[in-house]
This record gives structure tokens, sequence and C-alpha cells, in this order.
DNA sequence: GCCGTTTTCGGCCCGACTGTTTTCAGTCG
């Protein structure tokens, strides 16, 4: 059982525990259990007879660490079987319905027997709701349309395109007079992959108590909302009509560094950061950092005054995850993380010579206009052939006019012949060696998968690894980010065995096609890997992802350098990487 | 169930909004 299964089980078991009303500190410790269980690097069923070690893991005591043995060697443990006797697997899909919670829950099933959401429905349709106690009419109007919404689309939206939408709002907002600022806050400026709704934080002089009203009817009244959720004195929730839900609040300036680390989160730094501010007699709301003895305001208007006044160190939103960066940001220990503005190359491009839409010379004006001193151009190979790939003479006439290029633009940025090469299904790859001797890029990709197990996909990578011309390891593990498909290849095996050749490994900065996660990242750079993040870019304009790939190397807690292309120059990165045979 | 510069017991984060209420519980973030 992998790590994320564990994590699911605890937190399922939360939800069971919360529905049979059990004391809410214990649910709270099983729900940390299950973050703390899904940040590890180490898969815990290599630790199931070092229980010392689960131990060690914060939030993780004698009682967890049992149940976690217990769900690595039997597959499910005591209280999660006591509490399925008593409830049933459907009822926690019912708590992801709005308005519905474990009290709501274990109502409808103590009341009337309701256990999943077509029964709910069909109790709600049927006035049955309306009778229960606290569950009016507008409450079961509310439900029915909440089922529909569910059923339609509960997906999270991916980080690029949540940034879409909120630029797009963020610009109707400020047609408003008086409004200066606005952030969006939330998993969004934590750089999650993917984003459950959109927390826009709005502060300029529009914004103070005595005249926020009348901001508040305008973001109500935006054109672009569907439907109306909820608007409050400072609040307003919304959805679009692709049913991504927008939260809007309008603050105060003085106290918009309070609201902005409050509504960053994640909930679980949060709840660890307030603990923290108790300790020294303080108290921390979305409003103010105050002194618990006579209501004094110790900080309120930066999010860095706050993390100061509690002795920390200002700790990046891409951290914010309770995975250990308060302890690093006390001890003053916070890696500096690696920035868009180390980048210095990327080294995975496409032409129009096979699936790409602009030409080398247009890659490489708009990589300079990029700020980036080196690229390399990585077309596909022969066997990906809807892709236009190469075979052996067209990649060599290719690397032909890639030196020509790199001539014409006379060092002001170097352009490096490369090829993105398919690994075929016994591993071997679908050019020669002497083709590839020619490139200074050769990355390695898998990018079928037939019906290969997981053992035959993980020994056809790792005896491509072993061809001394491959310099760069593509997109591992072919995961797809929104349907978190599971991996195809043992990642850990890969890695281990690429640091150990000096293979570097891709992280894809585009959102679309990224597939080593934050924990991946962490993995590799565990393990010794040398690591490049590139863009994998179609066209132009596809060299700006270069920024959510960072971001993903931030929050895996990455620096300057952890990373090969932030080197100065070509020759630099290529005497870094492994040596030509 | 976890945890400890208040350490083996007694604590454990904060506030707004909604719907159903006549003062509040539940949900949400």
């Amino acid at each position: 059982m992998d790590n994320i299964s564990i994590a699911r089980l605890l937190d399922e078991t939360a939800a069971l525990l919360e529905i049979d009303s059990a004391d809410p500190f214990r649910i709270r410790s099983y729900r940390r259990a299950a973050e703390a269980v899904e940040q590890q690097t180490t898969q815990l069923a290599t630790l199931v007879n070092e229980p010392k070690q689960l131990m060690a893991i914060p939030g993780i005591g004698k009682g967890m660490a049992a149940n976690i043995v217990a769900l690595l060697t039997t597959g499910t443990m005591p209280l999660r079987e006591e509490l399925l006797l008593k409830y049933r697997p459907s009822m926690l899909e019912l708590l992801r319905l709005p308005g519905m919670g474990p009290k709501s829950v274990a109502l409808v099933w103590s009341a009337l027997e309701v256990s999943d959401i077509d029964g709910l429905e069909a109790a709600a349709k049927a006035g049955q709701l309306a009778k229960l106690p606290r569950m009016g009419e507008k409450f079961a109007a509310k439900l029915l349309k909440g089922i529909e919404d569910y059923r339609k689309n509960s997906s999270r939206f991916r980080i690029d395109k949540a940034q879409g939408f909120a630029d797009t709002i963020s610009g109707m907002i400020r047609e408003f007079p008086g409004i200066e600022v606005i952030t969006p806050a939330g998993s969004l400026r934590r750089g999650r992959e993917t984003v459950g709704d959109l927390d826009l934080l709005v502060t300029g002089p529009a914004c103070e108590p005595d005249v926020v009203a009348a901001a508040v009817e305008h973001v109500a009244g935006l054109p672009l909302i569907d439907k109306l959720l909820a608007k409050g004195q400072n609040k307003v929730s919304f959805t679009l009509r692709n049913n991504l839900q927008v939260d809007v609040r309008l603050l105060p300036r003085a106290s918009y560094g309070a609201a902005l680390q409050y509504f960053t989160g994640s909930k679980m730094h949060n709840v660890a950061l307030r603990q923290r501010a108790i300790k020294r007699g303080l108290t921390l709301s979305e409003y103010a950092l105050l002194r618990l003895e006579d209501n004094v305001i110790v900080a309120a208007a930066s999010e860095e005054d706050i993390y100061h006044a509690l002795d920390l160190d200002y700790i990046p939103p891409e951290l914010r995850e309770n995975g250990g960066e308060l302890e690093a940001a006390a001890a003053h220990t916070l890696p500096v993380l690696i920035e868009l503005g180390d980048i210095r190359g990327d080294l995975h491009m496409h032409t129009n010579e096979s699936d790409g839409r602009d030409s080398i010379l247009a890659m490489a004006e708009a990589a300079m206009a990029r700020g980036l001193k080196y690229i390399a151009i990585t077309d596909h190979s022969k066997a990906l052939a809807m892709t236009n790939g190469l075979d052996d003479a067209r990649a060599r006439a290719h690397v032909k006019r890639i030196r020509e290029v790199d001539a014409e633009l006379g060092g002001k940025i170097r352009v490096l012949p490369g090829i993105e090469v398919d690994i075929l299904a016994d591993g071997s790859l679908d050019l020669e060696d002497a083709t590839l001797a020619e490139m200074d890029i050769v990355v390695a990709s898998v990018h079928t998968h037939f019906n290969q197990t997981q053992e035959e996909m993980t020994a056809r990578v790792l005896r491509a690894l072993e061809n001394p011309h491959v310099r760069i390891l593509g997109h591992p593990t072919g995961r797809k980010v929104l349907s978190r498909e599971a991996y195809a290849i043992d990642i850990d095996a890969v890695l281990r065995r690429a640091a150990e050749l000096g293979v570097a490994v891709e992280h894809n900065a585009s959102p679309a096609r990224a597939d080593l996660t934050d924990l991946n990242l962490r993995l590799a750079k565990q393990h010794g890997c040398r690591i490049v993040v590139d863009t994998d870019a179609h066209a132009t304009e596809e060299l700006g992802q270069m920024r959510y790939g960072v971001t993903q190397l931030r929050r895996a807690w990455l620096t300057k350098a952890d990373v090969l292309n932030t080197l100065e120059s070509a020759e630099e990165l290529l005497g870094a990487m492994r040596p030509k045979p």
C-alpha cells in the first residue's frame, strides 16, 4: 500500500469519526496524520518493521503508528472496521456536497436511513428533509442544486487555467475606483498544481469599513457571475459558468497582511502558526496578531511583520504546507528558494520540423527575449510518426541547421542541437548511436505505454538510462495532473539509477504535461539527482510556462544549486552533465 | 490521538455566514 492510500484511509477514518461525533481533537489527529503521511518522500511500506521511524514523523505517535502498521499488513485497521459496521462508505461522499457536514450526514442517517446521494436527493424531493430539525425548504432546495452541480462537475482546475480566471476577474474588480491591490490567495498563491476554488483579496481606499458596501455591490454585480452564493459585509462568493467557485474579500489596508497570511493557508500551516502564537501569549486571526492580555495589535499590515513577531523568518507561500517550514523558519534554516530569474536555459523544446509550430530561429529569439542564455532544440524522433518525428537522416540534417542558426546568432544566445528520442518497448532507442553522438542534448522519453506492467515499464526506462548518449530522462512518469493517475513506473528505482549514472531528470514545466510532483522532486534531491526544469514548448509563447515549473521546484524546497539549468553558460552546463562517450 | 522551554496530564485555532431560529448550531474556509 502506498502513502497516498494510507493517507486516504486515515482521512476517511477521520470523516467517519466526525459522523460518529467523536472527540474533535481525536479527529484532528487522524487528519493531521493523513497530511503528514501524504508528505513523506519515503514509502511507509518500507518502515513496517521500524515503528520508531514512523513515530519520528510529527503527528504520528504510538497509536497512529499501530494504525499504519495495521493498514500496511492487513489492508485495514480495527477502528475503521468498527466504524464501517455502524456507517456506510457512501456517506463519505455526502460530505462533499455543499452544506452537508458530519452532523447533517449523521442526522439523515439516523432519521431517514439515507446513506448516499441518490437517497438524499429522493428525500429532499419528497419533502422529508424539511421536517428534520434545522433543515427547511431553503436548505433542501440548495442541496438539490448542490447535488446537480456535484454530478455535473466536481473536479479541480489546473493552475494555469485558474490563474487565467484570476487575472480576468481581477481586471473587472479593478475597474471600481479606490481599489488598489488584488492578490490571489489560497492554493493558487501556494502554487499547487490544481486549484479547487479561487480566493481573491482586495484592498485600497474603497475597502475601508465605512465605504466598503459600494465596492461589495460592484463585485456582486460582475457580469461573469453565474450563481451568487453569499454576500456579506466584506465578502462575496460566487461561481462561474464552469462551476469554479470564487471568494472575493475586501479588506482594509491596515489588516491586509493578516488577511493575506490567513487566506493563503494552508489550513494546517495556519493551525500550527496559531498554536505558536498562543504559546507566546498572542492570538492570530485574519485581522491581526494581538496580544491576549490587552488586545494590543502586534502586527497586521504585512505578512513579514506577522512572521517576525512570532520569531520566524518569512516563509514563502509555496512552503506553507506544515511540512517542516515552521521549524526551519524558527531555526533560520529555510532554504533560499530558486526563482524564475535564476533559470538560464531551457533544454527541451520542439520546432516545426516535428510537431512544433515555430522555427528554430523563432524559438531562439523568443528565448532570448525571456533572458535565456542557452536553449536546446529537441524535436521528436521517428517512432512518434504522428508528430512527424525525425529519422536518422533528417535528425542529422536538423543538427546542421541548428548549428547554423547558432552561428548566425553570434553568441547572443547559444542554441544546442538535441533530440527527444523515444524509448521503445524493450528499452532500446529508436535512433542510431552515431546519430545521437552528434547531439549535445539527448532527452530520452517514454511516450507509449503499450500494455506493460510497472515492472516492464521500469525495466524499459532503466535500460534506456544505460545508453551513454542519454543526458536527460524526459517526463519520467507519464502522469496526468488532473486525473492523478497512478505512476506507471517505479519512480524511486529510476531516480536512484539516474543519479548513479549522472543522467539528469527533467521536470516538465508545462502544467498540462508536468509529471514529477513536488514530492518526486524532493525524492530526486534526496537521491542526488541532477535536476533540470524545461518547458517542452511547442510554440514560442509556451516558453512562458517556465514560471509554473519553477513554482513546483520551490514547493519541493529546491535552491538554485539543485537545478542544472541555472548554470551561467552552455559550456558550464555541458560540463556538468553526463560526459559524452 | 498527539504533545511537552507551562512535559506524562490537560490542554488542543479563529471568525463569518446561513438557515433556522428567538439565541444558535452547523458549515466553511
